[in-house]
DNA sequence: AAATTAACTTACGTAAAGTAACTAGATAAG
DNA sequence: CTTATCTAGTTACTTTACGTAAGTTAATTT
């Protein structure tokens, strides 16, 4: 029940960047190599939300893994060419954001 | 458990851009007022996939809902200026799926 | 032997997304 | 008058994704 009209190339990358921590981990990684508790502290989630996404990436080839032997290991991740290249996707959705999503009150 | 280091403005905007449909109703909206079996048929889902996603666009300003009393009733949805303000976003997705995403071999 | 540290997993619960079938209100056909 | 048709949804239900807190692994220091 699903003949797509539109393109599946736009519908790949669509589905990439709806998955819930993707767009922040890459938009977090493009200051640089970071480990993964620095991610984590930094976007403020837990192990297991910020591994699943990292894993989806790191196949998809758009960040690189790297381990580190260090005591303890140390595990740092990039972001590949692929990854940078998707850059100014986040810059304009950055720009938006500040144009138009108000800061809501959540004071409670 | 959650003390965000990333602008939350950004935050709402990437959590608007991950629900599911929401990229693709807006690109489809791109080209022009649309009624919702167009929609529908154009992405490909079924009535409440597509529904829930307009209802949420619509309260959020980005999508416009209009009544138009034929027989039977037809309702067609269109981009407001906040909607249209995020054509830049759509269409660097679309670039960079053109780019960088593989088309799978999905045959069965 | 116990504790520490980084990077994950596991087990479990909640929330979002998906499906197919059904409803509403209007008209037209039999 | 009753049944059918059409558009734009909704409902009830199942499945997948997301989230939390506690636990695991491997190396090292106390």
């Amino acid at each position: 029940m699903k003949q797509p009209a539109i393109c599946p190339k736009f519908e790949k990358a669509v589905s990439l960047l709806s998955q819930k921590w993707t767009a922040l981990v890459i938009y977090q990684l493009l200051s640089g190599t970071q480990r993964f508790s620095e991610i984590q502290s930094a976007i403020g989630i837990s192990g297991k939300v910020l591994s699943d996404p990292l894993k989806d990436l790191e196949e998809k080839n758009i960040v690189k893994r790297e381990v580190i032997p260090e005591t303890p290991v140390i595990i740092e991740y990039s972001l590949t060419e692929k990854g940078r290249s998707i850059e100014p996707v986040i810059r304009d959705i950055e720009r938006w954001s500040k144009q138009w999503v108000q800061e809501e009150s959540t004071s409670s």
